[in-house]
DNA sequence: AGATAGAATGTAATCGCTTACATTTTTCTT
DNA sequence: AAGAAAAATGTAAGCGATTACATTCTATCT
């Protein structure tokens, strides 16, 4: 591959003016700039990347850490995350933390060893401490889906309290009075908060919050199947059930099919995150809307704000959630 | 952030030394060593791999290109592949291509320019003759889901042409005589494939195949719907649907829901690729299984033995996908 | 003890680019 | 047309590592 060494000899220029019609800048007449250009075009070529940051002390590239790779939600946050970032050249290194506190400071660090310009993190199991201290390093950093007063300005996060009161509000006007809840694993902020969220909604309408039908899952659809079966064994009843997330919505639907009960005449069934599937399911899930790809987009935005200083970008960094209405709920039998 | 030198002086040995025992190859002392472990955690200095690059001319990075970042089949692949490669201590650089001719070509000049490794390219609309010319270049390319025959050992595919016909196949052996076909773009050689499939299974059955059964989508849900409303507009009787993914099935099916026919006793559909929310359609989705995974898998390792010699990795690098029957499959009706 | 092989460490060039500053060329003024 | 100002170009010092080669130290042998 040619280097800018070449280029300079064969356009009988120096590197200097090389490196300034590349970064096409400053001064440079016409004239040189057409004969560098074609020096550069007859030997093909391609500036290195990599001596450009070393020089420059920027990498172009932006670190992200999510949970998963793979599952509709962060599928769809990369897309929009990427697609923002690669519109204003920069480019995204991407590693999984599964939700562990180890695997996530060990991405954290690779980011980091690998230069990145700024950090994009969806992370769960490091501390706010931790979080706080990585801020106050050079690298800017910001955080999806989780809210820290003391570093609010870098987080882009939904309101997940407002999201589990929508939910269960819902419900609760169609004339349900006796719901279960399927939760994530409690340590999640998110988890906590969407059932913050259905407990004021439940005091709201003068209903009791019976723990014994809450079941802590840990977001797969499995702990949805694991959670139903085992509401249903506790024979109390029950005419909804809020889920807080749609994978487990999946899988309690999946298990009152099994035993028989009708969606949404025996049973009222919402999820959480509005992911695509929800409308394969039968019948369609109702469930909370995120505005997923635009939390993605903003934290991109957030980036290429403070990092790259494009200033006429607009930011907000707080979302609501929305309610979405389909067929899996309905007045509960008998009501009307 | 402390650089090599700083190390190099507070631990009083020269550059190359600590250089030594970071990678800790060669002869070092156990003293120095150990001298220069303690500077280097007193400074909290971590190496700059750009600088390491820019030396040693490896970026331990690898460039993916797949056609989009969202969907069950492209999450689950990047998943398997960032696993394996970052467990080696590489990174991937992930870009989308959408299938478009430039969007692909102009992310293989990014990731060339940021001195990848190695690129992994699931590409559609490049020709053949621009990926060969590519892999005679200086980086090495792994191609998935695309058999080229002048690069086969770089080649990472699935006999599409096979699971089309087993999925036909299913459908004949169970006595249906009428099946509609709802195909990938044409252009698409892994649609086109299915497609000879499904051809070769009907001609074993002497079943003629009817060009008025044929819809071409884009493998997009919405096609299915589409192909569906079309297919039944023709009055056409049928009573089976092979469907070329997933994604496209759901459609038909959902149509099929809407015109009140009942899977599968009015029809059998089934799909390919057999991704994860095959499972959350009602009935259940047939689908002909992929090892995405596995392929995601292989294609990273086959960087790591290619580009880091790590030779003990066994790769083998081409996979047949598998009949999965669920229940939106059965006999057509009165055939008992 | 002196010679010598082998291990440990150091020196300095290099990777390909950017950029502050110096120098040369061009353009404008009067 | 001379001199000043402005524009264009060049020079050379980094950026932070790696590594061939040179040098120094240590241990062993006679």
């Amino acid at each position: 591959m040619a280097t800018i060494y070449e280029v300079s000899e064969l356009a009988g220029v120096s590197l200097a003016t090389v490196s300034r019609v590349m970064n096409n800048s400053d001064k440079v007449s016409l004239k040189t700039r057409i004969k560098v250009e074609s020096a550069m075009s007859e030997l093909g070529y391609r500036p290195n990347s990599i001596a450009q940051s070393l020089a420059t002390k920027r990498s172009n590239s932006i670190g992200i850490l999510i949970p998963e790779l793979h599952g509709p939600f962060f599928g769809a946050m990369l897309s929009s995350m990427e697609a923002e970032l690669r519109s204003a050249g920069k480019h995204v290194i991407i590693t999984a933390g599964h939700s562990d506190e180890t695997d996530e400071r060990d991405s954290i660090e690779f980011l980091l060893s690998r230069n990145c310009d700024a950090l994009i993190l969806h992370v769960y199991s490091v501390s706010d401490d931790y979080l706080i201290k990585l801020s106050e390093g050079t690298v800017p950093v910001i955080l999806l889906n989780r809210y820290i007063p003391e570093v609010s300005a870098q987080c882009v996060s939904l309101d997940n309290e407002y999201g589990g009161y929508i939910a269960t509000r819902a419900l609760l006007e169609l004339g349900h009075r006796n719901l279960a809840y399927i939760s994530g694993p409690s340590w999640k902020m998110d988890s906590f908060n969407r059932l913050q969220g259905h407990k004021r909604a439940l005091a709201e309408f003068d209903v009791g919050f019976d723990e014994r039908l809450l079941f802590e899952g840990d977001f797969e659809e499995a702990s949805g199947q694991a959670g139903m079966t085992k509401l249903l064994d506790t024979g109390l009843p029950f005419s909804g059930v809020v889920c807080a997330n749609d994978e487990m919505a999946a899988g309690t639907i999946s298990v009152a099919r099994e035993r028989n009960l009708i969606i949404p005449d025996d049973l009222s069934v919402i999820g959480f995150d509005n992911v695509f599937f929800t409308r394969y399911i039968h019948p369609q899930l109702s469930s909370v809307g995120c505005p997923i790809s635009e939390m993605g987009k903003m934290a991109a935005r957030g980036v290429l704000k403070n990092v790259y200083k494009k200033g006429e970008l607009s930011i907000h960094n707080s979302f609501k959630p929305e309610l979405i209405l389909r067929a899996s709920v309905g007045p509960p039998a008998g009501s009307k």
